[in-house]
DNA sequence: CTCCTATTGACAGTCACTGACATAAAACGA
DNA sequence: TCGTTTTATGTCAGTGACTGTCAATAGGAG
């Protein structure tokens, strides 16, 4: 019996964050969810390819990524262009702070969450180092540099959590000077 | 019927990587590599706490790392110390080589192994955030470090695989040299 | 030889996930 | 408006990962 359509995705994530936030991830069941949101344990799964996924947006992040790469000034360097693509996508960051900060929560303390979410990430550095290798980046230098500014991002953001009042762009910006001077200590 | 000890972990590993290599990791049974090493499924999930996990060796390198960086001289700066702690335990990659290799190469078609490799990495880069720590590093920067040196590591590794003739040791200090040029590109 | 402990087997059960088929609502063309 | 087709869901059965429990046996300590 099909009557709303699309918001059933909504409904079984927020049922699920509920859940999880309540009684933690693995004593709650699929079913549990499907039940919750009003429909069955195989329409979840049709919705969500496994149980963990329900916490987690599609990746819109890495396509959006990768166009900013791809407009960043060419006279830019490479970690140069990646930071600045990161710091225009920043009102994201802060728009979707609302849902990703109780999923947070939930996700920091339990493992099986925490390894989904490095997956996600390093899907990130992989579409960051194709982005950078299309601006004629070696590869290896690429991944390099990708791996590098995720880890710039990370300081940010975290960065960010400890100091909200500040925005996040210049958390960014802190971040990547953070980078130049640990990565050149024994300059003369 | 106890009749060996110790090497039934070895059997089972071996009968897993056989069969992951051969079949794929996601159609062989957990009962088939129990049967294959001559026990019971219930052994298997004795010995290890999950299927994935019959791939990979407990963290010796997070100890081993933990030591060195508490070794390593105390003028070093930071992304210094942890860089010299990966070189002083190159010996280990080169002689893990032999069975990491084939596991490698089943990790590498198969997704769920990836996610947990990229976990053990975590994990690696937290303990080296907490043995800078210890060195009176401030935890963001211990992160940013650790997270940094980990994309060094892995980008020496990566040149290593390609070009096995040259010593693991100069490729981790060349990809160290490759970091210092792409995080300061636009100096005078 | 006997007791004690560590390791395993045997068995039952839960839960994540999948394939197959039926059904009803919704979208669509005539 | 009606019949057809598409789409989202329900139902059911089945596989496989993992866990708790208890019994049985081998090996070592005394």
């Amino acid at each position: 019996m099909p009557k709303d359509r699309g918001d059933v995705r909504r409904r079984m994530r927020e049922a699920a964050l509920a859940l999880f936030y309540e009684k933690g991830y693995d004593v709650t069941t699929a079913a549990e969810i499907a039940a919750r949101a009003g429909v069955t344990e195989r329409t979840f799964f049709r919705h969500f390819p496994d149980k963990r996924e329900v916490l987690f947006n599609e990746n819109e992040l890495a396509e959006r990524l990768d166009v900013k790469i791809s407009e960043a000034a060419p006279d830019l360097g490479a970690l140069e262009a990646v930071i600045w693509a990161f710091q225009s996508l920043a009102p994201m960051f802060e728009e979707n702070l609302k849902f990703a900060e109780p999923a947070h929560a939930v996700i920091s303390r339990t493992p099986a969450l925490q390894e989904r979410q490095l997956a996600k990430a390093a899907a990130i550095t992989l579409a960051i180092s194709e982005a950078l290798q299309r601006r004629d980046i070696e590869p290896g230098t690429a991944n390099l540099v990708a791996a590098t500014a995720m880890a710039v991002t990370a300081h940010g953001l975290q960065a960010w959590k400890q100091d909200p009042s500040v925005p996040l762009v210049d958390h960014f910006g802190e971040a990547h000077e953070a980078l130049i001077a640990i990565s050149s200590p024994a300059r003369r």
